[in-house]
DNA sequence: ATCGCTTTTTACCAAATGGTAAATGTTTTC
DNA sequence: GAAAACATTTACCATTTGGTAAAAAGCGAT
């Protein structure tokens, strides 16, 4: 929980009250490794915190091949916030990868933190901006590297998810297919 | 003028004494092609409107390449928004892709909006989380599709913009090289 | 129109990646 | 512990893309 505290007040300063009914906001939520936390068709029911577990969020292409388009794992949000915000249908999935714990907010939870605390909708902002910004950091150098130093740099700057997630994940993130990303492991070495 | 009006008001309601106060914040930019919006390893000046004109934003890679890794044209804002805010060194070029018309927001003056207008950090916010969501959206599919897919869904997504640009930026832009890209140019007629 | 400069296309070959299929390794289930 | 299911590696060849270089096309200034 304190988790959670301490990443909101990077965004800005919050009363003692102010945390508390954060807290009392908050559900639980545990996943079991494969469950969707929010799917594509559907409209996304919370917006989560992850306290515990990988997180990938995939869509299917127009040749009907999954494509994983980003990793979150502990101590970030993830949700599709924009359909989230606007209870719209997400054209996503997002799924566990491991056994997961999350704190989570319902739409109407989420709500009355807007209507309760002044600063909150710039907040929340704040924290979309942040969660899309780490997106477009990290999937941006894609496009333009080559497959092996797409891995290496994928190795970088999540050194820990490799141990953690499927490598056909991980190739379909690179944008690469599993033959080719087992290929270069092996020159790697 | 309106148009930026127009923009600002997709993300929160102002009295006419806001607008005006807005529009008499706004410094107006011309570039000519090629100048420089902002630099990197320099503190950007200002956030810009486009009311003319195309932009691009890149970078240099670990191999020196040049990296166009993102086009913004009429009717968008345009800038490093996070190092803007911070007053912070940028890592990127902003650059005029042809001659331009901006309206643009010093720091001094975009604080003082937010000194001014009690709602104006929360708008200021959705708008960056706006340039950042349509960032990654178009740039995002680009990593899992092949170069001939990728170009054609540029055309989709941009079909203004192909006799605007050099192939050569549309090309960085799409992760491939130039003599690629004129191959898949050939191969579609 | 001509020259000089830049942009785009072409050609050639080398290297990287994809697709299909099978073999090996690992985990789960009973 | 064996069988089944799933994940990863390997091998093969076809296709795509990159790199180098040169030709063609487009454009601006004189």
């Amino acid at each position: 929980m304190e988790k959670l505290i301490e990443y909101i007040l990077q965004f800005g300063n919050l009363n003692p009250q102010q945390i508390n009914f954060i807290k009392s906001k908050t559900t639980e939520v545990d996943l079991k490794k494969d469950d969707y936390f929010s799917e594509a068709g559907k409209v996304p029911k919370y917006i989560g915190f992850v306290l515990e577990g990988v997180f990938r969020c995939c869509y299917y292409n127009n040749k009907g091949e999954e494509i994983t388009h980003y990793f979150i794992d502990e101590y970030s949000f993830v949700s599709d916030q924009q359909k989230f915000e606007a209870q719209a249908l997400s054209s996503e999935y997002i799924q566990a990868v491991t056994d997961c714990k999350l704190l989570a907010f319902t739409k109407k939870d989420w709500d009355a933190l807007s209507n309760t605390i002044v600063d909150w909708d710039r907040i929340a902002a704040k924290i979309t901006q942040k969660c899309l910004s780490d997106a477009m950091d990290r999937r941006s150098p894609l496009v333009s590297e080559d497959a092996t130093t797409r891995y290496l740099s994928f190795l970088q700057k999540y050194p820990m998810l490799i141990n953690r997630v499927p490598l056909s994940y991980i190739a379909s993130y690179l944008g690469i297919t599993q033959q080719s990303l087992s290929r270069i492991r092996k020159n790697i070495r």
